[in-house]
DNA sequence: GACTGGCACTCGTTACAGTCGAGTGCCAGC
DNA sequence: GCTGGCACTCGACTGTAACGAGTGCCAGTC
């Protein structure tokens, strides 16, 4: 049986109300708050076939219906228009974001604007380095046997390193390992650059060959295999809002599971995901995430997907609101990328 | 009125039951479970006295005793012995440290390694900048009107900032930049810098002394002024262990309080303390953690201190045990900054 | 055929009473 | 000063009853 008109109404109505009001919704409470035209025995009828096709659901038998998962992802697919932000809204993420100093500022302000915005638990990603060029190699002698090695992407991402050497080199043949570094490996995408540093050792004078080999081992891990993404967090006392039950009683496994990077990535999806993406509840491949639902997208400058923020929070959460919040707010930090 | 030997131990029996077992402890399984040699009577007689002192108290009329901060007060500073590690701590405190790459991998290492030993959320500031000395300054340059400086300090902490030319530089006066600010400014503490700045913009040739100044702000800002503390937590899904009356039921105060910097700056207390300190439920300054206890230490190479380090937990938590931990990992901590 | 009003039914919630028992305070006695 | 004994308190638990929100179903209406 297929779903008339009125029924995707009442469930839209159901949703709407629990989001809302937390509490199971009933037939006379519905046809209340919301003009539908029928009467209760009517919505009730609706009701036992929006059960029946799995929906909602009675918590108990004498309690009202809750939106299952399959029904928050109806909603979100066919019920909902997503609403504009309010003037107010979009001149709070300007304000917020205008002033930042760099990529560091960047992320802090944007997971703590997107917790403000949306009352839930934010999430974002620095820029992957695995989608960034390198802009420029900067090797800094700390001892004769040591140095630091700086890496500045272009989407503004810097790490550091150090580096032992095998044997003492003097400043000037670092110098030389600088520029040569920088004249191979400026432009290039990071992912791309193994088969260069590779090439780097080859072409090295033999007598500095054990020097560059070390260094080309902390250059392939500090570029590719340390991979390492950065993740920043806010809003995690949000989770405490409402009742309990929104997580089945205990926030322990999700406290866990946000002290896990790797655990993050994965919720936050495959960065190529340009569009925005809804998890809901046991959509998510996590256990322990299995009664949040998880708003996230892509963000980037243009076109260019570079990293991914989202927020994450109960299922009974305002998808519309959230929605809307996560790709405005993306949108701008990616506008504010494209600046620098 | 005083208390005599054996009221210390009934108080030390309580304090001790209580934090291993979470409930009201009476006077009947006191005795069992410890050899008192007096009757349940006669520690009821010493608990009354403890109570009238506000060492401890009933919850309910017809429950048994719990200690009070000032009991738990008592307990740690005369009462406790601390708990030597045991050599399996101390092999997976040497262990996990060991393999540390940098700066940020030994914070990171610490504060998981605190979290998982002591169970408690875990906090390690960075070595704080104040502390620190230049190592080494480097002025890349991004365009001809952008630099990037980043900031070594001998601390192994690594800051960077953009900085906006007010007109183009060519790259040659960018190394004299470079060489200018690295001879001022390497090797004095970042708090004597500020006049060093100021002298550098004095004596550098008027044409450049646009520049300089641009520079000289940032340079100021990034040493001094931002003074940016920064912060690693873990373990906070610790908090949902035992019950949350441990927290008069909810955690919504303290997730908050752990998520401002300055809160948890405040927290560790003066970095100046080397000695380790323990701040039981109301001796907490910051109100939303009332309820908790923290213990913290300075930590940093030798006896020179260059940041603090601690975990907090429900006041009913294993003080001996908590402040041996954080103590040893304090120190092992120390060692390795020293060989850095 | 779709909607509606009415009605019996379910079941969680609340209130109340009663019992149980851990734990106490106090007192007389050693 | 310690101890055993005893009466007392009060929270936790159990069982019962009343309440009411909400449902499912059915007969009746448009």
């Amino acid at each position: 049986m297929s779903l008339d008109e009125r029924k995707l109404d009442v469930l839209r109505a159901i949703v709407e109300d629990y989001v809302s009001t937390q509490e199971p919704v009933g037939s006379k409470a519905l046809v209340e708050r919301h003009n539908l035209g029928v009467s209760p025995a009517t919505v009730r009828n609706d009701m036992a076939v929006l059960e029946e096709e799995g929906y909602i659901r009675q918590p108990h038998t004498s309690a009202g219906r809750v939106p299952t998962d399959r029904g928050y992802r109806l909603f979100v697919d066919r019920l909902s228009r997503i609403k504009p932000l309010s003037p107010a809204e979009r001149r709070a993420i300007e304000r917020f974001l205008a002033g930042a100093l760099d990529l560091d500022d960047v992320v802090h302000r944007t997971v703590r604007l997107l917790a403000q915005l949306t009352r839930q638990v934010a999430v974002v990603q620095y820029p992957s380095l695995a989608r960034s060029s390198v802009r420029h190699l900067e090797l800094v002698p700390i001892s004769t046997t040591r140095l630091m090695l700086v890496m500045i992407a272009d989407t503004g991402r810097v790490e550091q390193r150090l580096v032992d050497l095998p044997v003492p080199v003097p400043d000037e043949a670092v110098a030389d390992l600088r520029r040569m570094v920088n004249e191979k490996l400026v432009g290039k995408r990071l992912s791309d650059t193994p088969p260069l540093v590779q090439a780097l050792v080859d072409e090295v004078a033999p007598d500095a060959r054990n020097t560059m080999a070390t260094l080309a081992s902390v250059l392939l891990e500090t570029l590719v295999e340390r991979h390492e993404e950065r993740i920043a967090l806010a809003g995690r006392a949000n989770l405490t809002r409402g009742s309990l039950l929104d997580f089945q009683g205990s926030l322990r496994p999700i406290l866990e599971a946000l002290e896990e990077e790797v655990i993050l990535l994965k919720l936050l999806g495959e960065v190529d995901a340009s569009t925005l993406r809804v998890r809901i509840g046991d959509e998510n491949e996590i256990d322990n995430l299995r009664s949040t639902s998880v708003v996230s997208t892509g963000y980037g400058p243009g076109a260019t997907i570079v990293g991914s923020m989202g927020v994450l929070g109960p299922t009974r959460m305002d998808y519309p609101g959230n929605i809307a919040t996560v790709r405005a707010v993306a949108r701008y930090v990616g506008e504010l990328l494209g600046n620098n």
